[in-house]
DNA sequence: CTTTGTTGTTATCGACTGATAACAAGCACT
DNA sequence: AGTGCTTGTTATCAGTCGATAACAACAAAG
């Protein structure tokens, strides 16, 4: 039984998404090409020939995971043009905790200079994004921003998001949103 | 030149700190043994054996840099047992970057089960900590939680604390706070 | 001064892991 | 059918890294 054959193109898209679940699971430096290989059912050579070097598929996912945050708030956005119309859509996003994971793996991997560059002008873009949008005051958006990182952080513990972990404190913190 | 000699838990105190400045820049899995003894000034596999394995070392680590969180808050509530002065005591974690780093990199990592479980742990105490110490209303106790993660989102990112990266957004968030 | 326990080192292994090279198989076009 | 381009694989390397073992240096006690 031989694969289908895809573009190269195509076949990038499936190991994109391969490497979210992959990279937001075990982080950069703890994800191995192959396991995203494997996910993406080609052989690991070919992951590193389709995007070069490891750091620059990991890049390549933040970027795709930057853009699918800002796609949901500007079809939010379409709908109602306010930061709980925001909020919901960010919800949303939270039952695929891999996607916002990743982000907060990027920030964490910082201290490597391409990845803090990147973390930054996106993290930039997407405050951005959110004033733009809704209009809201610095103040309102900060506080925005800061309750999106809670939830992140959150989601990475494995505390909310699909199968969350029961957990008193978790679910004390949330009740109040 | 022979070197002074100590003993073994004044050794782990001098391998701790080292730790915490390696695991801070690059994480759990990032960071290499090596790198925390060159920093420590011991060997590679004398900080293996005073702490028996790489995860052991960054969970006592995780211990170590939530314990100086919490006993930050507790001697700052001494003076003043509201948020705010909470909050000036955060801020003043925020100079030693590396800190609450590690934190970040705890929950980043909490797929790998141990850490996973310290890191819920010990976020739920803070969190209780911070109650208990202000009396604060579960609402107004996630938003302080929430800037804190804000805040430590852009410690790693190199933002904020000391020599920051210039960063339009980023002096637009902070100035509302 | 030798014995014993503790602190620390050097040497080294074995498994892993990203990357490269060489080759094979499929598709399109003449 | 042959030619050339793209997609994909297998084989393999070179460097890394956590961990173990064996040994060395030092101190305290009898």
């Amino acid at each position: 039984m031989t694969r289908t054959r895809l573009t190269a193109a195509e076949r990038g898209e499936e190991v994109l998404e391969a490497a979210i679940v992959a990279f937001g699971e075990s982080g950069y430096a703890g994800t191995k090409t192959d396991e995203i290989a494997r996910l993406a059912g080609v052989s690991q050579p070919y992951v590193i020939r389709l995007f070069g070097t490891k750091q620059q598929l990991f890049l390549a996912t933040l970027e795709r995971v930057c853009d699918q945050v800002e796609q949901a708030f500007r079809t939010a956005a379409e709908k109602q043009a306010d930061l709980e119309t925001l909020g919901d859509a960010f919800n949303q996003l939270l039952e695929r905790r891999e996607l916002l994971v990743v982000l907060l793996h990027g920030f964490a991997a910082s201290a490597e200079p391409a990845i803090g560059k990147a973390s930054r002008d996106r993290f930039g873009r997407i405050y951005r994004t959110v004033r733009d949008l809704t209009g809201a005051t610095p103040e309102e958006a900060r506080e925005f921003m800061a309750t999106g990182m809670l939830l992140t952080v959150m989601a990475a513990m494995q505390v909310v998001g699909p199968n969350p972990v029961a957990c008193t404190w978790a679910t004390d913190l949330l009740e109040t949103l």
